[in-house]
DNA sequence: CCCGAATGAGACGTTCACGTCTCATTCAAT
DNA sequence: ATTGAATGAGACGTGAACGTCTCATTCGGG
């Protein structure tokens, strides 16, 4: 059977974001293919990573084209932003942790442009009053994704239910732990 | 002059939390001292790793000693606790991004226990009222380091000022980004 | 001032994962 | 059934980082 490439990147990032160290060998196997074939399909573990990069920052990007940050209320759009971009959680947490990598890349320039769309939906909601304006734009961005990956790990290790994930996420993010009378 | 065992143990923590590959070469240059006697000071990778772990439980036990968590009510106690832990976070953070590396070890006994304590005052503060419970506590724990790192990371990078930083996770954390109208 | 301890600089051998290659086997399409 | 492509299993050489060691130098206490 053919190689399920987009399988094995989300192998790959699973296990790269909790271990950056992990072997060529263990990434294959948790992909269920051969060493050999890994080889055959990236050239080898730095073709790896970029791919991972370049899948991940375009994956996002279509997230966030499908969760219409630009439509309804600020809340809404993260709500759907959080929904979409929950499939690509493993990914970009792998590289949000690990984003040195980027140094002096051009990648870098991508990923760049993703934050800019993220800072914005929150700067839009500062300004339409519904956000909080006392927490910057660019924190909110920070914690998004670190509260991203802390959903995408805590989903592997078997802590939260990925049905729960859109709903935990997005209810900390937007209310906060306390409890709110208002809603 | 002596190594500063505590300020290498820091520089590593942030050099590797960054980019796990970091080599020992590095390291030592970013504390300011030579391979060698990086090597004097710590057996080898592994036991700087390990010294690493035993560090980080150990400060970040004595922050949420220093927290009193069971003082006063929940989102007190949360407060105080970022607060104390905030000087670890860098420690902490690569911890628990790289926390695959206590698979079957006896650290993982001390990691267990500083978890249980984080879900406590989390349940506790559900108990009393002032938590929401649709958020479960095991969650909210996650959400903590996860914000906890994100900060960390935020503040190296310069997109938070490490003044904020203490405000800026334990009130996205208690308040989210909506602005609410109790307060 | 002297002496011991600690450090820096660098050389050296070893280890281990990587990347490449070969060969047998399986799979899919015709 | 046949053929070509893709895969799995494994061997092999290479390179880079590691850990150890030596020697000169510096630092600090007596």
């Amino acid at each position: 059977m053919p190689v399920d490439r987009e399988h094995v990147l989300t192998e790959a990032a699973a296990l790269l974001a909790r271990r950056a160290t992990t072997l060529m060998d263990e990434i294959a196997r948790a992909a269920g293919i051969s060493r050999a074939t890994l080889h055959r399909h990236f050239a080898g573990r730095d073709a790896l990573i970029r791919a991972l990069e370049e899948h991940g920052i375009e994956r996002f990007a279509r997230a966030i084209d499908a969760a219409r940050l630009d439509e309804g209320d600020a809340a809404g759009g993260l709500r759907r932003l959080v929904r979409e971009a929950e499939p690509v959680a493993g990914v970009l947490a792998f590289l949000f942790t690990e984003n040195q990598l980027f140094e002096n890349e051009p990648v870098n320039a991508g990923w760049a442009q993703l934050d800019a769309r993220l800072t914005a939906l929150f700067r839009r909601g500062q300004e339409e009053g519904t956000f909080r304006v006392d927490l910057s734009a660019n924190w909110l961005t920070e914690a998004f994704y670190g509260l991203l990956g802390a959903g995408a790990w805590a989903v592997h290790e078997g802590r939260v239910a990925r049905n729960d994930l859109d709903h935990s996420i997005a209810e900390l993010l937007l209310g906060g732990i306390r409890r709110s009378m208002e809603k």
